[in-house]
Parts: C-alpha cells; structure tokens; sequence
DNA sequence: CTCGGAGCCTGTCTGC
DNA sequence: TGCAGACAGGCTCCGA
C-alpha cells in the first residue's frame, strides 16, 4: 500500500544512508523483479536519493566516464526497502533483491511480488506523467484545468496516475472526506470553491502523513523496519460502520471500480453528476 | 481520446 | 479442523 506518504519516508530515510556510497555487489533472488540491465549499476556510486510519483529513485554515477544511471524501486502493494546495515540476516522469504554497499545493505523484500526494479540510462523515462501534489508547483488553479471536462467519478480519478501522482486507495478517501466531498461526483463538476477545498484537504492529508511516516496496517514498513503511524489518524479509510468524527454518523463502505471506498454520506453529501453553479 | 474490467500475486480472514 | 472463496489494491494491458 505505500503511496506517496510512504514513499517519501523512505526516501527521507535513505538518504544519508546511501548517498555517497558504493554499491558493491547486487543479488537478485527473483529472476522476474528486475527490469532492464540493472547490473549495470554496479560498482557506481550513489549520488542521489529521490521520490519521483511512488518510486523510489538512485542515482548512480559512474567514476571514470562520468556517466549517469539510475535504479528505480516501485514498492506497489507489499514492497519494503530494509536498510540492513552492517548486518544482514543470511536468508529470508520473500527477498527479491539485495543492494550490497560498503556502508552496509538494502533489501529489497515483497510478499506479492508486484513490486519491480528498473534501470535506466535517462531520468526521462522514470518521470511520472501526473503532477506531484507536494510540489509547490501544484495549485488550486492547475487542479481546476486538470478536473475539467471528465466525466469520471471523483475518487477514481484521484487514483489514476497520468493527473495527480502519488494516492492510491486510502488516501483518496481521507482527503475526500477532509475536503467534504462525495466520491461518486463526476470529477468535472467541482465548483471553484470545492477545488480549493480538494487542493486543500490533498495538501493537508499528505503533509501530515509524511509527519507520522506514512500509514501502516499490514504491510508498509519504513527503511528502518519501523512502521508509520498515520493509520491513527485516519477519519473514514477501513471504518466502515463506526462514527464520523466530525457528525457521528455512520461511516459506509461501497465498492467503486473494485475497489473499497470509505466516507460519511452525511458530511460527504451528493452523488449526482450535474455540476451545481455556486 | 476515455473508460472499465481482467490479470498479476500471496497472505489472511470468513464461512461452511 | 480443513478447505474454498473473498479480499487486499498499484499498475499494465486490452477491448469497447
């Protein structure tokens, strides 16, 4: 489930801990993880750390030939990026690839497998096509072109990619219960005044989860092995039933594309598709 | 172009 | 107790 609050705590974390160091040795312990011609990372040196949409991103240089290449984790469902240390345990399920340094090792770890490691000479390819919405680049404005004209429901177009980087499944629902909006509305009907609340609730939700190092249920684990804390915080994601924080009423649970939606019809009301002037 | 659904994967939980 | 089936959901692919 890491999402970009997740992400970015890891990152945070890596940071210090690789840059500058080099990578000695990288095992790979399934032979579908990686793609592209990863080896070649070998023997370059770390000289950056950076999220780009859910993808953690090194970039390696290259002593000698000042060339430049970088390795791309997607974490996706159950993915974990363990920082190691000095010490590694020997062997341990579910281990996918391991980044041998001279500070120490990086595992790479995922129960599912979905997760992927990629190499590419050229940042280009690893840019994500949506906007960061942590970056100061993002405005009200830019979110109000970027909704116009779709027809889709609004929960689901916070989930794809090619708009807005960054939310999956819970945190789409937070901010949509933050900015007191039904997740059913057609993303092109918002009125000026609930893209700024949309633009605010996704700022908020997404600056004070990074501050707990993301949320944690099962899966998601920091650099460090920790887990984030965020899930206290959570107002409707996996409450189904218990009370709205904010009116007491009931919390609903529907399924929008397959997927699991969360909020409180009472404070999130309307499911229409008809733009309302206001 | 947009939109919706299948498939990838495995651990966990529920109901019979 | 054992087993089948549902569920979790980020992303890609494919067809309408």
């Amino acid at each position: 489930m890491p999402e970009l609050p997740e992400v970015e705590t890891v990152v945070r974390q890596l940071r210090p801990l690789l840059s500058g160091g080099r990578l000695l040795a990288l095992s790979l312990l399934d032979p579908r993880c990686p793609r592209g011609p990863v080896q070649r990372a070998v023997g370059r040196r770390v000289s950056a750390v950076r999220r780009l949409g859910k993808q953690v991103v090194l970039t390696l240089d290259h002593d000698e030939a000042g060339q430049r290449g970088y390795l791309a984790v997607h974490l996706r469902m159950t993915g974990r990026l363990l920082w190691r240390g000095q010490r590694a345990p020997a062997a341990l399920p579910h281990l996918r690839a391991r980044l041998r340094l001279d500070q120490g090792t990086l595992d790479f770890v995922d129960v599912r497998r979905f997760g992927t490691l990629r190499w590419e000479e050229r940042l280009a390819p690893l840019r994500p096509l949506g906007l960061d919405p942590t970056a100061s680049t993002f405005t009200a404005r830019r979110l109000g072109r970027l909704l116009q004209g779709s027809g889709q429901q609004l929960k689901v177009w916070l989930l794809r990619q090619d708009r807005l980087v960054g939310l999956g499944n819970i945190y789409a629902a937070e901010i949509l219960f933050r900015a007191r909006l039904n997740p059913w509305r057609r993303a092109g009907s918002l009125t000026a005044d609930e893209v700024t609340r949309l633009h605010r609730a996704l700022r908020r939700v997404l600056r004070e989860a990074v501050q707990h190092c993301g949320t944690t249920f099962s899966d998601f684990q920091q650099a460090s092995g920790l887990t984030g804390s965020y899930q206290r915080y959570l107002r409707v994601y996996r409450r189904e039933g218990e009370p709205c924080p904010v009116c007491a009423g009931a919390v609903v649970r529907e399924v929008q594309q397959g997927r699991s939606t969360f909020y409180c019809p009472h404070c999130q009301p309307g499911s229409g598709g008809i733009a309302i002037a206001g």
